[in-house]
RNA sequence: GGCGACGUGGCCGAGUGGUUAGGCAGCGGUCUGCAAAAUCGUUUACAGCGGUUCGAUUCCGCUCGUCGCCUCCA
């Protein structure tokens, strides 16, 4: 039974499709005006997280990314860019996709573009002030009266007399009725120059918040399973998704609202003004691999702050290189029909794999999950250590890691198939077990010195010299 | 002011009313020509103060501290 924590009901819900066996799901994606920070791709890589464990659960997912390529920032950039607006998106978009690429995150299967559904934005919006919640300003842009949706707030569980209304509405907004209702459709100011679409509600372009609504019910249905977005975005947008996908359809948008929680740095907000703001590009300056940082990002619960340090990233490299190293250990491990096969050791993998999948199971408990693939390892260590680890439980323990990799996404596999033994390594590596014999360690060590130079690391066992690159 | 989260051993980070989380780092041992890897052992953990309880890190209250949202924000 899988039970993941609905931000709305604030509890956890076993999870009960629309239709068996089947997710849709849409996540908020990227405002393309920069490259993305670290705290963005955390919450990529939950998402990701969130498909995976669907997906190895049997569920046929379909995910659905927005890319929001129209917003005042990029029109202020463009503009003084003097560029047209998808001129200036594309770079970041393909920059986006990078990014997701180099942390394994699988492809959604839609990321449709804002500037690309504004007939859809039009339809929903007229929906929506048919059914009166709808108005038009003095300005000639349209807002959304909340007035006119009783149950708002019941995502964020916001009261809006409470609020300190004002402290950061803009002047240009008083054409609002109310301080709390936002815009459908922005009528076109000079400052958006060739900014605009003529539609049947006059010369302008959509609000934020309508893509959303009118992106996630063409490609989900006007009622879908999953909502996912970091916790900033539940007040308002995903508030307002809701007020206006329901406005319309008159059903329930969203059954299950799941929100990841920001990602400090050194227990601070990231910002730029604070000199603590990080993007992928950074991190291979620094030695890491991006995969030293998703390992970051899954083994901390998504719903909890995770605090970004250096030493945090390097303490998570050193563990993928360690389960890196094990596999290839246990590829090693030779047929001897000496070694008796311990039956007790299928149940101690089979534990472990339960472990971890129930873990998971509950609200994606990484953390937990992972505490049982380390004991399995230590376990397998401890037994190929006292030359007992039979070589067809090595395969098994092999196998298990790497079926469960299609969740952690950290490309164990390429442990095992990278390495295919080169003629001049493998003639140095005779040469060094020569001089060896002859105690000639001053040319040992200097072979090995040359091999670490080049890369590649060296490792004596009982059963031979081992190599693996660095 | 309204709403909310959190404070776990050197660092990161799960969890639980009474039994070892786990990872990384450190220290000591085994192994090794030396390393590396592995392995064994090890380093007084649950912010503070009260309360409930046979027993609280785990429930309740208060205090202190950190962080977030309150219409750009993953």
């Amino acid at each position: 039974m899988i039970r993941y924590y609905n931000t709305e009901t604030r509890a956890k819900e076993e999870l009960e499709p629309i239709e068996p066996k089947k997710i849709g799901m849409y996540t908020c994606g990227p405002t393309v005006y920069d490259y993305a920070h670290i705290g963005n791709l955390r919450a990529y890589c939950f998402e990701d997280l969130l498909r995976r464990h669907l997906k190895y659960c049997g569920y046929e997912v379909t995910q659905v990314m927005n890319i929001t390529d129209i917003d005042d920032k990029i029109i202020r950039a463009a503009n003084k860019a003097g560029i047209p607006i998808d001129e200036f998106t594309a770079p970041y978009i393909e920059a986006f996709h990078r990014d997701l690429s180099s942390l394994n995150i699988e492809p959604a299967e839609f990321y449709p573009r804002a500037t690309g559904h504004i007939p859809e934005m039009v339809d929903l919006i007229k929906l929506i002030i048919d059914a009166g919640a709808g108005y038009r300003g003095d300005d000639g842009s349209i807002y959304f009266s909340i007035a006119a949706f009783p149950k708002y707030g019941r995502l964020s569980h916001i009261k809006l007399e409470g609020q300190k209304a004002g402290a950061r509405i803009k002047h240009d907004e008083y054409d609002k009725e109310s301080v709390a209702d936002f815009a459908l459709w922005k009528a076109w100011d000079e400052q958006d120059g060739d900014v605009y679409w003529e539609t049947a509600l006059g010369k302008g372009r959509p609000g934020w918040h309508i893509e959303c609504s009118a992106m996630s019910m063409k490609y989900l249905g006007e009622s879908f399973d999953i909502h996912t977005g970091g916790v900033d975005n539940i007040f308002p947008h995903h508030e307002n998704e809701i007020a206006q996908a329901e406005t319309a359809t008159g059903r329930t948008f969203v059954r299950l609202w799941m929100h990841n929680e920001h990602l400090l740095v050194d227990n601070r907000k990231m910002a730029k003004s604070l000199g603590n703001f990080y993007t992928l590009k950074d991190l291979p300056n620094k030695g890491f691999s991006p995969l030293a940082l998703r390992y970051l990002y899954i083994s901390t619960h998504y719903r909890s702050k995770l605090n970004f340090t250096l030493e945090a990233l390097q303490a998570a490299d050193k563990t993928i290189t360690g389960l890196y190293d094990f596999l290839k250990r246990l590829e090693e491990v030779k047929d001897n029909p000496d070694i008796s096969y311990d039956p007790e050791f299928d149940n101690m993998i089979e534990k472990a794999k339960q472990g971890f999948l129930s873990e998971l199971d509950d609200d994606l408990n990484m953390s937990g999950a992972l505490a049982y693939l380390f004991d399995l390892e230590t376990e397998t260590n401890k037994r190929l250590e006292a030359g007992n680890l039979n070589r067809r439980h090595a395969e098994k323990v092999r196998d298990l890691f790497l079926d469960l990799d299609r969740i952690l996404g950290l490309k164990l596999a390429d442990a095992l198939k990278s390495q295919s033994l080169e003629d001049e390594i493998e003639k140095l590596i005779a040469e060094r077990e020569q001089a060896r014999k002859n105690k000639d360690f001053a040319r040992s060590d200097e072979i090995r010195d040359r091999l670490k130079e080049m890369g590649i690391i060296l490792e004596d066992t009982s059963q031979g010299t081992r190599w693996k690159k660095r």
